[in-house]
DNA sequence: CTAGCCTTGATC
DNA sequence: GATCAAGGCTAG
């Protein structure tokens, strides 16, 4: 199981597989990905798919589609907005920062590979949850206005929050994610005269906000875990083992989404106690979510991702853990397929946590009807949000909702797993997920 | 049109 | 002055 060679694999382009370059418009690509991505955007060109526009892209067939080619680099991260609209040449853009970030992480994942032994993801950290959040979403919230240099034209559009916008088509060639980037010449896609935030009501924005940097979690918990390993060294203890080390990353997760919640809106005008109440009910569907919605965004075919940017093969859970568990990730997965499906987005998703959190059926609250005005303008939103974002989809918003029991039935699993894991004392002590669970079960 | 190599220039 | 991601050039 001992991978030397992943930094090898760390090298290959994520469109088509050949060696890479450097980065390129938002990722390390390779040479002659970034020359295509520059053509198409520059020349703003229009491709069509002879076959089902699920053409396979690798080094010997990429010639062979421009249309799918087209369509991987977006949907692996490219940025329409590195491709300078001036055609300015030289210089840095405002990605240097990204990318310096990015190369940091990478270290540590190497790091952190030394430190506990498991194989690392070898994809670059998603169509980027941070510099989306980061130059796309607040960039154009009102109040927030950063304006680079070079880009004050190609980046941010008039802000447009609020206004519904009526039967926007989605464009053919481009993934929901990137109707929100507005390259001058690239309108075309959206059909829109003006750049703008495309009906994305002004709540779920709030969400996409209060959302917590991915890559940020991700250093800090993979940081904790590597001086946890190494300090155990230190002081002659065993060191963890893989279900301790996941116990730990558990643990460590649900500190993020606990910290998450205590700063997001809503949340943070209720009282103590109830906050307390809403987090105990919900906490271990929160966890399952966090881990379901990697996977949906960043998951790969046979394993899973964990909020370190770690992977795990899919075979090595089912011949390594016991039968609880692997039927348990199992069902994680079911509902990860499902989710893909239906084509679930980062904004219905920060909407699913909100739902999540504020549930109406938590007993006993000071604040109840607040709670359940919660939950209902959620609704609201995630409603209309998926009829602009997904027109030609009228009942995304009752499939999404579909999901919800799935979620608690998975995360109830999920807990007895821990609990029975805890009685026959295999979970690490002085665990905030012990602490959740006591609570939770002495309340019902 | 492709892709390897070349030039440029802001940032460190 | 070194770096390195932008854009440019041009054989094939």
């Amino acid at each position: 199981m001992e991978y030397t060679y992943d930094v090898d694999l760390e090298e290959l382009c994520p469109v088509c597989g050949d060696k890479v370059s450097g980065y390129h418009y938002g990722l390390l690509t390779c040479e002659s990905c970034k020359g295509f991505f520059k053509r198409t955007v520059q020349n703003n060109k229009r491709y069509t798919c002879a076959e089902n526009q699920d053409c396979k892209i690798d080094k010997t067939q990429r010639k062979r589609c421009p249309f799918c080619r087209f369509q991987k680099c977006l949907n692996v991260g490219m940025r329409l907005e590195a491709v300078r609209a001036d055609r300015m040449r030289g210089g840095r853009n405002k990605f240097g920062p990204m990318y310096k970030r990015d190369r940091a992480m990478k270290q540590q994942k190497k790091a952190l590979i030394r430190a506990t032994g498991l194989k690392i993801e070898t994809t670059p950290p998603m169509p980027s949850p941070a510099p989306q959040t980061d130059y796309t979403f607040t960039g154009s919230l009102p109040g927030i206005h950063q304006v680079p240099k070079d880009y004050d034209r190609s980046l941010y559009g008039p802000p447009s929050l609020g206004l519904p916008m009526p039967g926007l088509p989605t464009p053919a060639q481009l993934p929901p994610q990137y109707q929100y980037t507005s390259f001058p010449s690239r309108q075309v896609y959206s059909g829109l005269g003006s750049p703008q935030i495309l009906g994305v009501p002004q709540l779920v924005l709030e969400f996409l906000r209060c959302d917590p940097d991915e890559l940020q979690v991700q250093s800090k918990i993979a940081a904790y875990l590597q001086q946890e390993q190494s300090s155990r060294g230190v002081k002659g203890q065993e060191r963890l083992s893989t279900f301790g080390l996941m116990c730990h990353m558990a643990d460590q997760t649900l500190f993020s989404i606990v910290e998450w919640a205590r700063s997001c809106i809503f949340f943070k005008e209720l009282k103590v106690g109830d906050q307390m109440k809403l987090l105990h009910n919900c906490w271990s569907e929160l966890l399952v979510l966090d881990f379901i919605s990697r996977q949906v965004q960043q998951g790969k075919e046979g394993s899973v991702v964990l909020v370190t940017g770690q992977e795990i093969e899919m075979a090595s859970i089912v011949s390594q853990a016991g039968p609880t568990l692997t039927s348990l990730v199992q069902r994680g997965q079911e509902l990860v397929q499902k989710l893909q499906t239906l084509q679930v987005d980062r904004r219905e998703i920060a909407c699913f946590k909100f739902l999540i959190l504020f549930n109406p059926d938590v007993k006993l609250l000071e604040n109840q009807a607040f709670v359940e005005g919660v939950q209902e303008q959620v609704n609201g939103a995630l409603l209309e949000y998926t009829l602009c974002a997904y027109p030609q989809y009228l009942d995304k918003f009752s499939q999404l909702l579909l999901r919800m029991p799935e979620l608690r039935a998975l995360s109830a699993q999920a807990e007895d797993y821990l609990c029975y894991k805890h009685l026959s004392g295999e979970v690490p002590c002085n665990n905030l997920l012990i602490e959740m669970l006591h609570a939770k079960r002495a309340c019902t």
